[in-house]
DNA sequence: TAGTATACTGAACATGTGTTCAGTGAAGCG
DNA sequence: CGCTTCACTGAACACATGTTCAGTATACTA
């Protein structure tokens, strides 16, 4: 009678988690209902309350877990082979599926975790870019830090969006040719840019004089 | 009696329609109950059902309403002054705070209008950009359409995740340093790119040698 | 005037869903 | 064994919310 109960070796608790989190990530915290997770684990709904609160209290624990296998996973990457390129920093984040379309579902709803995550991830390619800049891969910038927030959030838009991406690309989601298209794409802006001059970046500066830039970066000139 | 109820000249339907838009941007589709809509809109429940079928028919029409608008401003603009840099094609679309905040709600929902909205603003930016590089402001791309592509994506992502900006900057959210902030580090991406020299680049077209550039561009050497 | 359509309302209905609770069975412990 | 503890369940509860419906008032038409 053990061959429909012993399906894994996971603890219930762990069973409810991980059937949080895919569905969660799948179907978004208001859609997915403590039945359809309690379903999915095998359980009873009662005894998603009773491990962990509340639907809300389980969310927390979902967050806490899925960031901490990111930071797990971060520096485990960091610790072993040693790439400078911002890319890097994202690479690491694609690959798990399922907590991947939990972290994007947790951006899209704005949670505190994924906040954190972003933060994160950000303090981390401020890092890279750093070593990039030292090891003359990556020009210098003005802002530093302000330049890595800015390609996190666009990595995490292009992320975001990657449904209407692929649909003015004319391309299945995910499909090898979008995937090219796309890092084409970018590794052409972040190469070149995209104006042929810097009329833009003059006029601004015109504009608007190089005034006293904030806490969170200190260049001097 | 007529102080109460004349508070404005607009129909009840336009305006459920209208405190529709708002509350679906401010609180979300599930989060925004129809009894909400109707006190905002000063009527009763069911005359909301009576004019709209349903909450799903609210919705069709919200989405109809708000890419109407959009376009409206667009071709105005177009026909108005005629400015050829890629930003003008969002600056029409802030400023019009609640269709905005309807517009970034309806993307991170995935609804069909918000695509149809992206797949607009991806032609109309793509036109610009041509008119750009004829007029010598942009770089020539090897493939303008994926670049319009990447820009408005990542545009939109930068909207999407605003808050998340802010914080990482250290900023209010949309106050003027987090603009200016913002707003120099995309101008100097967009001039200069963020790699030191074309390694990148070059190794990755090593790698994936240029493949015929399948529809949606038509460049050839 | 009579009749009909239309805008509109209050109240009820149906359902989905988070949550509670009494109870069961098994495991550990004295 | 008796007791407690804990994982776990089935059933019910409470409530929010989309929706329906009978009914009212007003405006327009014949």
């Amino acid at each position: 009678m053990c061959s429909v109960k012993r399906r894994d070796d996971r603890t219930a608790a762990a069973r409810i988690r991980d059937a949080a989190v895919e569905l969660f990530g799948r179907e978004g915290f208001h859609k997915a209902t403590v039945r359809d997770i309690a379903k999915d684990a095998g359980v009873s709904p009662a005894l998603v309350l009773h491990h962990y609160g509340s639907k809300s209290g389980l969310r927390d624990a979902c967050d806490e877990w899925v960031v901490e296998e990111f930071a797990r996973a971060r520096t485990e990457m960091v610790e072993s082979g040693t790439s400078t390129d911002p890319f890097a920093a994202m690479a690491l984040i694609q690959g798990e599926e399922v907590r991947m379309a939990y972290l994007l579902r947790s951006l899209r709803e704005g949670t505190p975790a994924a906040g954190r995550l972003f933060d994160g991830l950000v303090e981390h390619s401020l890092r890279m870019m750093e070593q990039g800049v030292r090891t003359g891969e990556l020009r210098p910038s003005r802002n530093l830090h302000d330049q890595a927030v800015l390609l996190v959030a666009w990595q995490f838009g292009g992320l975001l969006l990657q449904g209407d991406v692929a649909r003015a690309f004319g391309t299945e989601l995910n499909s090898r040719e979008m995937k090219e298209r796309y890092i084409r794409a970018v590794l052409e802006v972040m190469t070149h840019g995209v104006f042929s001059d810097s009329r833009y970046e003059d006029a601004w500066n015109e504009l608007e004089p190089t005034e006293s830039v904030s806490e969170g970066a200190m260049e001097h000139d």
